[in-house]
DNA sequence: CCAGGGATCCCCT
DNA sequence: GGGGATCCCTGGC
């Protein structure tokens, strides 16, 4: 069992959203996002890395939220092996790279994260203070024009787990 | 069928 | 700070 703590998020909300991947209609690729809450997207990015995102609204319209930075909670070690090196803050303070810790391929694409024991989010009742949730913009969406100024990009001020500042 | 580009990361300078 | 790795997806021919 590899877990963490969500500290660093992107909302990616419907077609208007240039830098949303359904910003070009359905497509087989982007099918998964017009699907049911709580379903996974992971995709192949760079052909390299994977990234990890959940459905989040209602089925017909196309959104998500990329999981871009954890806190390691549990199985640390087998982060470690996966990820090749043993700087905790180097495990998963990135879309790829916590994926990689984490061992999410596109085999975790389309997964109902509601019902799987593979891939699911669970709350630890830790207690976020508002004031602690920075939104700024969204990394490397340059290419989306005025999408690109979205303050769509959240994560906790007091984490050392984000991948920038 | 093929070319272009990407919600990244790492290493080198 | 800059470039390369590497392959899937999409749109255009």
């Amino acid at each position: 069992m590899r877990s963490g703590r969500i500290t660093e998020v992107e909302s990616y909300v419907g077609e208007e959203d240039l830098a949303c991947h359904a910003s070009r209609g359905r497509t087989p690729r982007t099918e998964v996002l017009y699907g049911e809450p709580g379903t996974t997207y992971v995709y192949l990015i760079y052909g390299m890395y994977h990234c990890l995102n959940f459905v989040t609204e209602v089925s017909g319209f196309p959104a998500a939220v990329l999981i871009r930075s954890l806190e390691p909670l549990e199985g640390q070690s087998a982060m470690v092996e996966a990820r090749g090196t043993e700087n905790s803050k180097q495990l998963t303070t990135g879309p790829g790279k916590l994926t990689q810790a984490l061992g999410i391929t596109r085999a975790l694409n389309y997964v109902d994260a509601t019902q799987s024991s593979a891939l699911f989010i669970l709350d630890d009742n830790y207690a976020v203070i508002d004031s602690d949730i920075v939104a700024t913009t969204r990394i490397g969406v340059e290419y989306a024009g005025a999408c690109a100024l979205y303050p769509w990009r959240y994560y906790l001020q007091s984490s050392p787990y984000i991948s920038k500042r």
